[in-house]
DNA sequence: ACGAGCGCCTGTCGGC
DNA sequence: TGCCGACAGGCGCTCG
């Protein structure tokens, strides 16, 4: 599901329930939710620490606790609920985080691909991400600068986590449209002027995506609405809003990819 | 270094 | 109605 617009609004909604929060229980449901440590030391280790801070990285949910950090990672089908103690858990809980005011926190994960983390340096494991497509660091030259460093197909390039952060399916499929790229463009053979156009674009259309709460497509991720402004993402033969020609869906390092054939020439 | 193929999972949808 | 394959907001691994 949840590409970095998702993940900034999950985190937004969550830091007024959870900062300040101690953990009290933890109940894992399906033990390989857990990437580290094992479950007995997981369980000793969370228990009795509070919740300082509600951030993210990329697509990772950050929450620094009074010792170590606690790092979820949502994948394809996750999603974080907070519930009273009254509200049984659901089918597809996976973890459950109980705290000091009568609520606790789900980690509902259907596909259970989500994974999470309990470790004192989180950097070994966000360490290796590339920069932060919002943050003003992100320039448009350092884009270019990497762009010409590989010699890659540019959409499986912009959904590498260690080239930038936080670009899934969708987003990378509509800054490729909104920038006339052709999703097999190889990054090295884009030219100055064309990656400053794409770093513009990823970033309006990452900053469209937090405008409009996320993407709400299914029922898997909810509150969202940017589905409604996708210039080619789900459209496959609709006309495309620039030039009318039919969206054509192909498949691009195994991802379903949409473009339009006569805006992104290859 | 790059790209393809596959595994990990559950659920839904379309075709027959 | 039922079965069966394709597909889904991700990512890590192997292989050539």
């Amino acid at each position: 599901m949840p590409e970095l617009p998702e993940v900034e609004t999950i985190v937004n909604r969550l830091r007024a329930d959870l900062i300040g929060r101690k953990i009290e229980a933890a109940d894992l449901l399906w033990e390989r939710t857990l990437a580290s440590p094992k479950p007995a030391h997981f369980k000793k280790n969370v228990i009795g620490q509070s919740i300082s801070a509600v951030k993210r990285r990329g697509k990772y949910i950050v929450l620094p606790l009074s010792l170590d950090t606690l790092l979820i990672h949502l994948r394809m089908s996750g999603d974080i609920l907070i519930r009273r103690e009254s509200e049984p858990i659901h089918k597809h809980d996976r973890l459950v985080l109980h705290f000091d005011n009568e609520h606790y926190l789900a980690f509902s994960n259907m596909r259970k691909f989500g994974r999470v983390w309990l470790t004192p340096t989180p950097e070994d494991v966000l360490g290796k991400l590339g920069p932060e497509p919002l943050d003003d660091a992100f320039r448009a030259e350092m884009l270019y600068e990497k762009l010409q460093g590989h010699k890659r197909q540019i959409k499986p390039l912009l959904l590498d986590q260690h080239f930038i952060a936080g670009m899934g399916n969708i987003y990378t499929d509509e800054a490729l449209h909104l920038a006339d790229l052709h999703p097999l463009t190889k990054s090295d053979l884009i030219k100055e002027k064309q990656a400053q156009i794409l770093w513009k674009s990823i970033r309006k259309v990452l900053r469209e995506g937090i405008a409009r709460n996320g993407t709400s497509i299914d029922w898997i991720y909810r509150g969202g609405d940017f589905q409604n402004y996708l210039q080619v993402y789900g459209r496959k033969n609709k006309p495309c809003f620039k030039c009318g020609s039919p969206i054509k869906k192909t498949t691009v390092g195994q991802r379903g990819t949409h473009f339009c054939p006569q805006c992104q020439k290859e």
